[in-house]
DNA sequence: TGCTTTTTAAATGTCAGACTTTTAAATGTC
DNA sequence: GACATTTAAAAGTCTGACATTTAAAAAGCA
């Protein structure tokens, strides 16, 4: 494991992409003890802070774990698909936030990807799945939820549909597309029509899923693709409506 | 700005998030400087080494970038598509190779992605992506191509595919999924039939894609699917009897 | 004045060394 | 053998210093 010197970089970050290299390339082994920071500085021929900065890289990314005390140090982490969704949510989230992405074609991504999964989860799907998308579906049926409580609802039921697949690939891919789309959501009023409308859908989805029908789900999928952009679409030609005035 | 003093994490770990959470909710917004590392110290009553260790965890993220020099700092950054992307790959890559995924829930996610995309696909695909598609073809029908070439030309091959959606956000997750699969991939030797049977399918999708027939395109993705899952299953199969011996 | 060069100050990058805290193994004690 | 104590290794943190980079400000000059 050596630098690169031709790289223009910061040592922390030529450190860290040694040793990530060797991860990826299996040089180092899943719960394989990296060599102590002090170890690491000399082979490196860098101070320890400049290690443990490196060190701290790796960490943000869950390549590593450290353990404090004697025989602790620092392990090569096995990225479970929890660290990795939550990963994924924090960067598509800005990436949608920061790239003024405009709401329909995040719609369409999402509510695509959604579809994908469809035979899938019409094939795996449990009673389990069903009686979350059910309770879901009752608690979006109160009157009075607020339009976060909404919207957090909508994203259990949509990840609810998801682990149905029974695919923890399909299902963390999918997952952290629905929930990156959940600020944008957010700018949404729902009012009592358009819920009714959506619960609607989503009822047809969770029976269309209880029966094995994957055409229905997608069908329904993409009903509920070009409502929720029109929704969006309102929302924003009455923004720019306020804007002008 | 505050840390949550009943949080048992590092001190490094525990700004980072409380900067993180920061640019998630727009306190801090894109191109914003941070104060200075030694500013960022006092402010949280820990020294610069401390802060350093942070700011280092948040640039792994791609969440800020550094700038030295009067008037340099460490900013908030737009992140981009190719940097989300790059990220994504990492950690896909590593979670597949980590998590003993069997071949054929990678590929069945793999490919139910990329049948999303055929809609958009078949709508928005241009001359461009046709070409290089065909192109693709046509270094695949090559005598004496290498397996990793094979492998790479797949690969960019269905990034075209992915890339005529004209949608950066469903490009940049399904091209995310078909990299991570590229190294259970390499695992697979082609042979020349089975080369022969697999270009055969990407003239047919490319064919689909010219004449905006995306049912023909899914059609075509689920045949390939199962062609390489049959691959798959075969390289597997063989293994195991090696190893018996 | 207007352009170029030099200076300067503010940042990050890096280092050395010390101290604190945590942790598990080794040792001792009953 | 079970429990308490010691010990050493390692990460976590701090202090203070110096190096390097960079753009703005100042100085010099035609």
């Amino acid at each position: 494991m050596k630098i690169n010197p031709n790289d223009a970089a910061d040592l922390s970050a030529q450190i860290a992409e040694a040793i990530r290299d060797a991860i990826i390339n299996g040089q180092l082994i899943v719960d394989e003890r990296l060599p102590s920071e002090a170890e690491l500085a000399e082979q490196f021929d860098v101070s320890r802070p400049t290690v443990r900065e490196a060190l701290k890289r790796l960490a943000a990314q869950s390549l590593i774990r450290t353990q404090r005390g004697a025989f602790g140090g620092a392990f090569v982490n096995r990225i479970s698909f929890e660290e990795a969704h939550g990963q994924q949510i924090t960067t598509s989230t800005l990436l949608l936030s920061m790239n003024a992405v405009s709401f329909d074609v995040a719609c369409d991504a999402r509510f695509a990807m959604e579809r994908a999964c469809a035979p899938f989860a019409a094939e795996h799907r449990n009673a389990d799945h069903l009686a979350t998308m059910r309770a879901e579906i009752h608690r979006q049926s109160q009157p009075g939820l607020s339009d976060e409580s909404w919207c957090a609802s909508d994203v259990a039921f949509h990840r609810a549909l998801v682990d149905a697949t029974d695919n923890p690939v399909l299902s963390y891919q999918l997952a952290g597309a629905v929930e990156a789309m959940q600020p944008l959501m957010n700018m949404i009023t729902f009012t009592a029509r358009s819920r009714k409308r959506i619960i609607k859908l989503h009822t047809d989805i969770t029976d269309a899923l209880e029966a094995h029908d994957s055409a229905s789900i997608e069908k329904s999928l993409i009903d509920l693709s070009t409502y929720t952009k029109t929704l969006g679409d309102d929302v924003i030609a009455a923004k720019q409506k306020a804007n002008q005035n």
